[in-house]
DNA sequence: GCCAACGTTGGC
DNA sequence: GCCAACGTTGGC
């Protein structure tokens, strides 16, 4: 199969490209959505490529690439009773919330905005463009990804 | 900070 | 299983 690509969004205050810059690489946690957490268990797979949006940013658009470098397994927040993201529904031997590695690849010189993502044409039926989305992990299409990357 | 859109919860 | 109430996301 061939390699995939996604959009994964964080609030940079909480978690930016420039973090990831630095980090080199991370989990990328906290995702207690089911349709992102299918995506992450069972789709997302190492050398696939991710779009790192900003979200409630400014301007809020796409920062830059990281790539897939550990595939879907047990997100450890889920088990901290401490962490915001604590699931106490979750049990180690049948973990509910899953985290893949991502690997910083590029910071774009300047962050591609919702505005503009919406003026590009053939980007028009993209997912992160549709009214009300709030996927925090979604699939974009290769289309969508060499038109974006151009 | 507001609020539209959507997901989740829980009473029935 | 319906659906109102509530919580969260995220653009503005």
């Amino acid at each position: 199969m061939g390699k995939k690509y996604w959009l994964m969004k964080s609030e940079p205050e909480v978690y930016s490209i420039d973090h990831l810059k630095r980090d080199k690489k991370t989990y990328w946690d906290g995702v207690r959505n089911y349709q992102a957490r299918n995506f992450l268990r069972d789709q997302v797979k190492a050398g696939d490529q991710v779009f790192f949006y900003h979200s409630n940013a400014d301007p809020s658009g796409i920062a830059g690439i990281a790539e897939v470098v550990r595939e879907g397994y047990s997100d450890p927040s889920q088990f901290d009773s401490k962490d915001v993201h604590y699931d106490s529904a979750s049990t180690q031997e049948k973990p509910i919330w899953y985290v893949v590695e991502l690997a910083f690849v590029e910071k774009f010189k300047e962050i591609i905005s919702l505005d503009q993502l919406r003026k590009i044409k053939g980007l028009e039926k993209m997912l992160l463009l549709r009214r009300g989305q709030r996927l925090s992990v979604m699939p974009v299409s290769q289309e969508e990804w060499n038109i974006i990357v151009k």
